[in-house]
RNA sequence: GGCCCUAUCGUCUAACGGUUAGGACGGAGCCUUCUCAAGGCUUAAAUCAGGGUUCGAUUCCCUGUAGGGUCACCA
């Protein structure tokens, strides 16, 4: 096979999207396999939608995914050459020049350039789905340039892939029918024909076409949220594609090793939140425990801060119970708002009639305090370095008292939660002096209720 | 509506024309446990319909149905 050479098209008319990081993958996992160069051009034909703020974000969120590309480009620095090839093809009565009343402005007349349709039917092969054949008389002479030096997007992407040599044009479905009409510029250009392969779409809950209607499309809200960019890629490769070893989980690395193109799915396939988080949360499990605390501890800070609660070397404490209940960083500050944190930082409010523990009523009161207060005592001799010595202080009493009706009046006692961690290791986080403190209130709080 | 594409559990998917139709996410149940979470185990759940071809169709063909994509002087 020649030398391969694929091409990211991306247009700079929104922030880089789930979509267009999905072109990404399939086209570098495809280069990187087959030692093939990538070609990234973003077309900014469309002058009025193009920004560069958005151009600058597909290239941050592309390169924070691990997407790389070898040669960048853009279409509207590109458009001397398509100037030319434009009135070549004029030139030459491929195309021609037709004067008619403007589309967008109506009233107004404008030069547009059509292409002269021989009207015949084109077939192609595409690698995930067979021959495709289009009826091209149906297209009529379709216009290929706003005015004879302002090409539109067709001919200019055409124009670019065979210049730059391309060899595989791969994309979403949604270019299919748009392949009938390449064709034909490609061909009254004269340009060999790449191979294609268009991929099914990734489809929203409603199973339309993933958009900001059906959920969050934005890669960089993903990044926001506190997604790792393993977890989205992964994600996002293995939505449509299914490697030969079946693995779920899967490196940049592995994937490439493992890619052809004929194993991408023809249909489209709906993008699963859960599942995402799924993603997420594995491969928060394989981070170390310094380098997961260390991004733990700045989102936590942050989430008390803005909760109003001070912030205290507790904090630190809670980052192994963090670790086991959030999927994604931004769950530390669900939680936070939530007061699933509030224990660590500030002395719960309690409400009486939850002391006694559930399920039971206000007559079994003075059975807890008992309880309580026995406790009180081993907690002033216990040893608070851990969760683990704190329970071992603890326990026996427990176990013979009855743990649920121990444990729970001294949990919420702690935490002022009917769920909330164990009890060990609230008090271990917060320290022998606050929880006495705690107990004790709990304890005033049932004696004058 | 025209054209094009697609069709296996709720979702993502596996299955040389021959399997008890397998796995993952989510769900349910159980275990663990003072609660929540985590973890472990178990479990429910699918071949769109109708015709063919075949000894035998999830698999091949046709029709229907459903869903999607696209019909720009956007990309």
């Amino acid at each position: 096979m020649e030398k391969v050479r694929v091409r990211y098209p991306p247009s700079p008319t929104g922030y880089c999207h789930v979509g267009t990081a999905r072109m990404a993958v399939v086209n570098y996992l495809f280069a990187k396999k087959h030692g093939g160069k990538i070609f990234f051009r973003s077309e900014d034909t469309d002058k009025e939608r193009s920004k560069r703020e958005y151009e600058e974000d597909i290239i941050e969120q592309l390169h924070w995914l691990g997407l790389g590309w070898d040669d960048f480009s853009r279409t509207t620095e590109l458009v001397e050459s398509h100037k030319t090839a434009m009135h070549k093809l004029v030139g030459e009565d491929k195309a021609y020049v037709s004067k008619e009343e403007s589309k967008k402005n109506p009233g107004e007349f404008v030069e547009v350039v059509r292409l002269r349709n021989p009207g015949r039917s084109v077939t192609f092969t595409d690698v995930i789905r067979g021959d495709i054949t289009f009826d091209t008389t149906e297209l009529g002479d379709f216009v290929i340039g706003r005015a004879i030096d302002d090409p539109l997007y067709n001919f200019a992407v055409v124009y670019d892939d065979g210049t730059q040599g391309i060899t595989h044009v791969i994309r979403g479905e949604d270019h299919i029918s748009n392949t009938p009409r390449q064709i034909l510029i490609q061909e009254a250009l004269g340009f060999p024909r790449p191979v294609y392969a268009h991929y099914p779409l990734h489809l929203g809950a409603d199973k339309s076409k993933l958009s900001k209607r059906t959920g969050d499309v934005a890669v960089r809200s993903y990044r926001e949220k506190g997604f790792l960019s393993p977890a989205l890629l992964n994600y996002i490769a293995i939505l449509g594609w299914t490697p030969p070893s079946g693995k779920e989980i899967l490196s940049l690395d592995e994937m490439v090793a493992e890619f052809e193109l004929e194993n991408l799915h023809k249909s489209g396939a709906v993008f699963d939140m859960e599942k995402l988080r799924w993603y997420n949360r594995h491969y928060l499990s394989e981070m170390s425990v310094e380098d997961f605390n260390a991004h733990a501890l700045t989102v936590l800070r942050a989430a008390i801060t803005a909760r109003n609660l001070s912030w205290n070397d507790a904090g630190e404490k809670i980052l192994s119970l963090i670790r086991e209940k959030i999927s994604v960083w931004g769950d530390i500050s669900d939680l936070v708002a939530e007061g699933e944190f509030d224990f660590a930082f500030s002395a719960p409010v309690l409400d009486p009639a939850k002391i006694p523990g559930k399920g039971d009523d206000a007559a079994a009161g003075a059975k807890h305090l008992h309880h309580v207060r026995a406790l009180l005592e081993k907690l002033s001799e216990a040893d608070f370095r851990d969760s683990e010595r704190v329970k071992a202080a603890l326990w026996d009493y427990a176990t013979e008292a009855g743990r649920g009706s121990v444990l729970w009046p001294l949990r919420y006692s702690l935490s002022g939660r009917e769920k909330s961690p164990d009890p060990f290791l609230i008090a271990s986080v917060i320290g022998k002096s606050s929880t006495i403190e705690r107990v004790e209130i709990a304890l005033n709080t049932l004696q004058s209720s």
